[in-house]
DNA sequence: TGCTGTTATTTATACGACAAATAAGGGAAG
DNA sequence: CTTCCCTTATTTGTCGTATAAATAACAGCA
């Protein structure tokens, strides 16, 4: 028998506001890992017996798992993991396991094929809808970023609340859904673009996005962002699949 | 007291595999359509009683919703109703329930902006990176259209397939999660453009993508992929959201 | 060999009890 | 009368046990 069946999968306290959230950060993070991929998922008596639950804590957690689409569950079968393909990766919890299981330089990429494809037609979309409120975001995110050049913010906050302030400002709640996926894809991008090229994120380009979303420009906004986005997938070398990885 | 209280949610037989899911789906689905908006959500105790069921299958089912951001729990608080804003609009569910809510013009154009947004990068996508099976889903979707046009298939099943392969042709794990919006999206957009305009998808369009798919040309395939989802959304009076609905 | 009925395993459901957190109300002190 | 603190009640959180339902695996029979 397999001695690391009954290693703790978490050595530290458990994490979360209770007994099932604690639960389900750990399963969600050994599926994500992929643990589960040679051995097969134990079942709610083995997992409560291991972790030194009840099993109604075990059920919750496999339950919140089974609407995130990890893992199905069957009589008898057991409880099974499902294909990666049926995990929502929007999700936030997911996107949060997801990035600590491993970062790589395909997932950055990934990452920003989707916002070269979702931030130009949401600052597009700022142009036409965004009101008052969201143009002031916006704004006061530039500003911060002109700060940070001079040290006197954190560039990378600004840079997060400015990109944020857009896609609220499309007015539409699908791209709003979007804030949590950019947000994480800028934290972990500027620190790898930064670490290739010294250089900040260009307040210029940033600029010309702000200045054409209050000129009412769609279409200009949209080319504008289109080249910032452009930048970081060139910066990150946007190419094949590098099979190096 | 407000009698419709007591009104069972749903009237005929609970749907779903066991009572967990059609515990979820009542609720999923009432929450949605804005039951609590007015009143407090039930606490579990009310939800039990009242549909007959344990409180361990409530307790399952509330949990699931708040896997899936519908809700959030707390001791004493009870479990109150999240801002729309928080939740998982890609989740299948939360999908499914929305659409059936309310089927409006607004959402229907709000599903297209993201469309217009995913697809052509998609395609272009596909065209650097799509392999031999990729392209014969591709074009196995292309002849299918052209048999419905002919009477010989189901134009929208073909329609759908076209797209949902370019999608996994992308070889990116972010897009291929927009399966199911854009698969429900076309079908109840399709539906609606048809009522307004006799014509069917427009399948000399759609050629046009698979060939700068297979040519391995992107930015064609961008350019035909914008082409296809701009007749949509212009045909759906895309311009200021609709101040009659 | 192929079908059929039995058995064992695992999730599904129910019930009861107690713990923990906390909002609301009441009472004492100033 | 106001403020602060303590008590109390309510609701989720956790545990344990028991039983039902589903079904994969197996054994036995024709």
């Amino acid at each position: 028998m397999d001695v690391t069946e009954f290693e703790p999968l978490a050595p530290g306290p458990a994490q979360g506001r209770n007994l099932t959230h604690g639960m389900l950060d750990t399963l969600g993070r050994a599926i994500v890992t992929g643990r589960y991929e040679t051995r097969p998922f134990p079942t709610e008596a083995e997992i409560a017996k291991t972790h030194g639950v009840s099993r109604s804590v075990t059920r919750e957690a496999v339950k919140m798992l089974t609407a995130k689409g990890l893992v199905s569950a069957r009589p008898r079968q057991g409880t099974v993991v499902q294909p990666a393909s049926a995990w929502n990766l929007f999700d936030t919890d997911v996107l949060r396991w997801t990035l600590e299981r491993k970062f790589s330089v395909d997932l950055l990429r990934h990452f920003n094929q989707l916002r070269v494809a979702i931030e130009p037609e949401a600052a597009a979309l700022a142009a036409r809808f965004g009101d008052a409120d969201d143009i002031r975001a916006i704004r006061h995110g530039l500003e911060q970023m002109e700060a940070g050049e001079a040290g006197l913010a954190d560039p990378l906050d600004a840079d997060i609340a400015f990109h944020v302030a857009i896609l609220r400002a499309s007015k539409n709640p699908f791209y709003a859904q979007f804030q949590s996926v950019v947000s994480t894809a800028l934290r972990t991008s500027i620190r790898f673009t930064n670490r290739i090229k010294g250089r900040s994120a260009n307040v210029a380009d940033h600029a010309a996005v702000a200045d054409a979303i209050m000129a009412r420009d769609p279409s200009a906004a949209r080319t504008a962002m289109t080249r910032i986005i452009g930048d970081v997938l060139t910066l990150i070398g946007d190419g094949e699949p590098s099979s190096t990885d």
